[in-house]
DNA sequence: TGGGGTACGCACCTTTTGGTAAGTTGTGAT
DNA sequence: ATCACAACTTACCAAAAGGTGCGTACCCCA
């Protein structure tokens, strides 16, 4: 046998709790969201809002390498996600300022230490 | 002008400093290992490696709907990252351990957080 | 008159990720 | 004699993520 399990028959008897429960069940909404925030785009774009509300064209000069569609995407599902709010006034060069809610600063707040330990223990590695 | 800036021009006038600088240029070491840890499978294994030392067909089976695979891949890479250790005895049904080791235990302890939140907001959002 | 900035959307293509099924080695159970 | 388990590896294929380039609308500047 190498086929994978489904989910029905891994629930059925499962080895490990894993946390209490169905958190990490493939289905849970909160797996999604999670991919969205650790994600490659998700991540960076939070940092970078961390440090305050961004137009558009100062996200997309100062995170390294993003393309427009990425950016567009991610600032998108992040805004459906109830982390990142978007200020679009109807001026004649468009303006359009992105920052994050109280949810998004949380997240943000998690993650940021993720990115220090991160960066620590990668410069202690390398020695 | 739609195309994706290289990482020279990117870095050649930044207008975000991003946390003080190059943590987050794509190149960067530490960038490769948040994909590790916060990967869809990474987070899991770490998460199921939480609770104590586990063997490779209690991981199997205790992650939900995991391939045999993708068990393999990700526990190589957490390996190579220094994250987990292999215990393995030459006995004749192959007895194999995983555990975490002591970077390890850091960063499952900055993941955890991370999943509360999620399960939280995820559940208090859709009421 | 033409080029550039601002904030995107869309279509196409490539790269990466992940799943499926099969093979491996050795032993103990049926 | 064959099946199953343990812990994997490999080859092949499908799906998802991501990049490139183009088009939009409006204006300002030279």
């Amino acid at each position: 046998m190498s086929r994978t399990e489904t989910e029905e028959e891994a629930v059925g008897r499962r080895a490990l709790p894993l946390i209490g429960g169905p958190i990490l069940s493939s289905d849970c909404p909160s797996r999604a969201l999670i991919r969205d925030v650790t994600g490659k785009w998700g991540l960076l774009v939070l940092v970078a809002l961390s440090e305050g509300p961004r137009r558009w064209s100062e996200l997309r000069h100062g995170i390294a390498v993003i393309s427009e569609k990425m950016l567009a995407q991610t600032l998108r599902t992040l805004e459906a996600d109830g982390l990142v709010h978007r200020d679009s006034r109807p001026v004649v060069p468009p303006y359009v300022e992105y920052g994050l809610t109280a949810p998004g600063e949380e997240v943000t707040a998690l993650l940021i230490p993720l990115l220090e330990w991160a960066g620590e223990y990668s410069e202690q590695r390398e020695e």
